[in-house]
DNA sequence: CTTCAAATTTGGGCGGGGCTAAACCTGTCT
DNA sequence: AGACAGGTTTAGCCCCGCCCAAATTTGAAG
């Protein structure tokens, strides 16, 4: 029952896991099939495996969904792989995006004590390089964080980024700070899917929807709104950066 | 042709290497076999496919033997084995026979790149924790190192273990200070098989042929032999040290 | 309501890696 | 020399992971 899992087993596991933020969520195969560089016929057969296992659910021409023992699993395979990325990033030097890339190929062969050696050895980080939280060992979930997009103004953040998040984009948006760990604050937040007004690093910036839906913030629950009313202010002018097609 | 291996041809690699220390050597598919955890069959069928790529000759019913190339790609697999055995010694406490057991489990799907940056994020170490050099990048083999026993009075050397010592041997040679690294004299050798001589850390032990076989030293060039003639001195008790099965 | 294109699943193959059981060498002992 | 025991290889089977091509379903457009 308990069988262990095979690598490509947990790589898929990982990739439904990211396409369904909430349960109840359905991930094509198609989708999956592209994300593991896989034929779409093969994405359907791990599927069913990872049914026959208990840890799927699987409606044809649907998609398929993690089952509760699934997401528990998901959850220690997204644990692994972020303590990996810390590794890479904290000891050799890799950035967050080069990590990304580089832990999925040996990541899960890791022994599950070496894990736990290298999580104390990096010294029992919360986050791994991109900004997202590292669950612990048994939770069977992993916190899903806003859009820096739904911050009210006066609220502050921690700044994380995906890295389905565009070269581009990304590019964008670590020209004005917003990079992984940065510090921001919602000064503004105009009604209709205008545009917010940040402050980062102590600039302020303006920012359109589409790029502030692509940032995740994790919010610093110590710090209350501080607030001054929404007061509309005039917004400096736009530029063009709503243009990504992510 | 260059085709890629399989994380199962990797560690047949590794072990049909380390039993034929010569080339021209041969190892038994038997031995491969319960090496690798596998029954014979299997080992058979593993092999055949390595000399499918041209990596190792098969004599049938007399053993496998490693081509030029076979050596070549071995030693880049002992490389990395004896690179993640430092990375687990020295950056995450794990003491010589763990890092030995661990590594297989995972550093056949390191990238290169990942193995390289590792390299140089230890410092570029010389040695494994066991005392054994770490092979150059295109190095076609791994220099073969002499028995503590092969060095004649007057020689230093420095220790070094192989993971197939058994552990009571181990510890009885621990006992004398014999463990990796350590630095060693013989003072003295007594011929016909007889026992030795030596200083370890500045204390004189007697040590049987036996046990004189288990130990491989890489000798200290720049110290010429010293050497007052090998006179035949008094020696003191030998105690059971010479009973290992190994 | 039909038709059709796109996505998905099924069917059929292939190679690696693993197993057991049976056939096969080899060296040794009588 | 002959018989035997033990190690080795072959034969036959299974699972996983991967592919392609063909059937199937779905959903949207006419």
């Amino acid at each position: 029952m308990e069988s262990e899992l095979t690598r490509s087993q947990r790589a898929a596991l990982r990739e439904i896991w990211r396409r369904t933020p909430e349960p109840g969520d359905w991930a094509r195969t198609g989708d999956l099939a592209s994300a593991l560089g896989v034929s779409p016929a093969t994405a359907t057969a791990m599927v069913k495996r990872l049914v026959d296992q208990g840890l799927a659910d699987h409606a044809p021409y649907k998609g398929v969904a993690l089952t509760r023992a699934g997401r528990t699993v998901a959850t220690s395979v997204v644990r692994r792989h972020r303590i990996v990325e810390r590794f890479l990033s904290d000891m050799l030097g890799y950035n967050w995006a080069e990590a990304d890339r580089l832990a999925p190929q040996f990541e899960h062969d890791l022994p599950q004590e070496v894990e736990d050696r290298l999580f104390e050895a990096l010294g029992r980080p919360a986050n791994c390089p991109h900004g997202f939280p590292i669950p612990g060992q048994g939770s069977d979930g992993v916190p899903q964080m806003p859009h820096l997009y739904d911050l009210e103004p006066g609220q502050q953040a921690v700044v994380a980024l995906s890295s389905s998040v565009s070269e581009a984009m990304v590019e964008f948006l670590s020209g004005m700070g917003l990079v992984p760990d940065a510090q921001v604050e919602v000064l503004e937040k105009q009604p209709f899917g205008g545009p917010l007004v940040v402050r980062v690093a102590g600039v302020d910036r303006v920012l359109g929807e589409r790029a502030g839906r692509q940032v995740r913030v994790r919010t610093v629950p110590g710090i209350g709104s501080g607030g001054a009313g929404p007061a509309p202010l005039a917004v400096p002018s736009l530029g063009s950066s709503t243009k990504e097609k992510v």
